[in-house]
DNA sequence: CTGACTGGTCTGGTCACGAGACCAGTATGA
DNA sequence: TCATACTGGTCTCGTGACCAGACCAGTCAG
């Protein structure tokens, strides 16, 4: 779809922003981003997501301004720019919900504050701190549980222990 | 695509969430849901989605649990549930960010605390109160400056002037 | 030079979406 | 009492997005 998916007319940033994010795979990709992947293949092989559609989610990202495409030694790498960043919490804040609202047959992630090693509450605040960290300083983990159907790709496995997010993942 | 839209896999309720709320125009209907709207005909006059879609849309999220479908009247009326109503921090993040990083030929809508008066600072919270006040106590209004193309069916008509959060609206 | 790896493009079938016609139940008014 | 309008839908058909998988081009190691 691009820019423009038929939401001009709302004449609302809920709309523009839908436009850029609102995608289907769109935040997925993003919450990849924020755990450190950065390759086109690792993104592939963690999302069940088609080549094409890929291509074109990067694409729009890279355009938005949200991602930032860069070429490093063999192949290429893609970056959260601050723009990406900021939308921390809004991904956080609706995987909360996910959490609190629908039922799942997996455990959750938490993260923690990496300075002080408290699990942040519902809001993402550090409740030893009492401010909401940096994304760059929280560390997710798995919470204990079993799932029922893991995954087995190279990010799902590094993601099984304790990783500081936005470094590079696999 | 009802629920399982393909992210079965993902074990994750980011996932789960958009399983429900991530589909084309659902959180813009909620947007709606939040200024007051509740009836079949509003949303469609509001937003521009067919009747079929908006159907299967409001099925689904009654189907979630963030809708009540309830005989009223002559018609029908969708009001959010608690489940519904907690989805309010993602859908503000989103349009704050929107605001921030997006392009737009349009005024923001601007939220502030029944209360007190004062605006909202972009966490959400009320910058004399200094905590997050509930949605129902927030007051819409549009920004000042001018909208290429301002819309003009019965909803976008009530919501030029401030409006409280989650009263009928039209 | 060859083979493998990475980051793609292209294609063909399927499924979701948009537009608009149609419809059923309930009030309302003459 | 019957015609009319209003509300909340359903149905159909054409178009476009998505998925799977084949294919491809550039680069680096051996």
């Amino acid at each position: 779809m691009g820019l423009g998916t038929g939401y001009e007319r709302q004449g609302c940033f809920l709309a523009r922003a839908l436009e850029v994010v609102g995608e289907r795979w769109t935040l997925l990709i993003l919450r990849d981003c924020f755990y450190g992947v950065r390759h086109f293949g690792d993104f592939l092989a963690h999302l069940d997501i088609s080549r094409g559609v890929l291509t074109e989610r990067l694409d729009t990202l890279v355009a938005a301004g949200v991602l930032e495409r860069r070429p490093q030694g063999r192949g290429v790498e893609y970056l959260l720019t601050d723009a990406g960043r900021a939308l921390w919490p809004t991904i956080h804040s609706l995987s909360k919900w996910g959490e609190k609202y629908l039922p799942g047959h997996h455990p959750p992630r938490v993260f923690s504050h990496a300075q002080c090693g408290s699990d942040l509450d519902e809001d993402g605040r550090c409740p030893t701190c009492g401010l909401v960290p940096d994304v760059a300083d929280l560390v997710v983990r798995l919470a204990k549980g079993r799932n029922a159907t893991p995954r087995d790709d190279p990010v799902a496995q590094v993601l099984r222990r304790p990783h500081r997010m936005l470094t590079p993942l696999p």
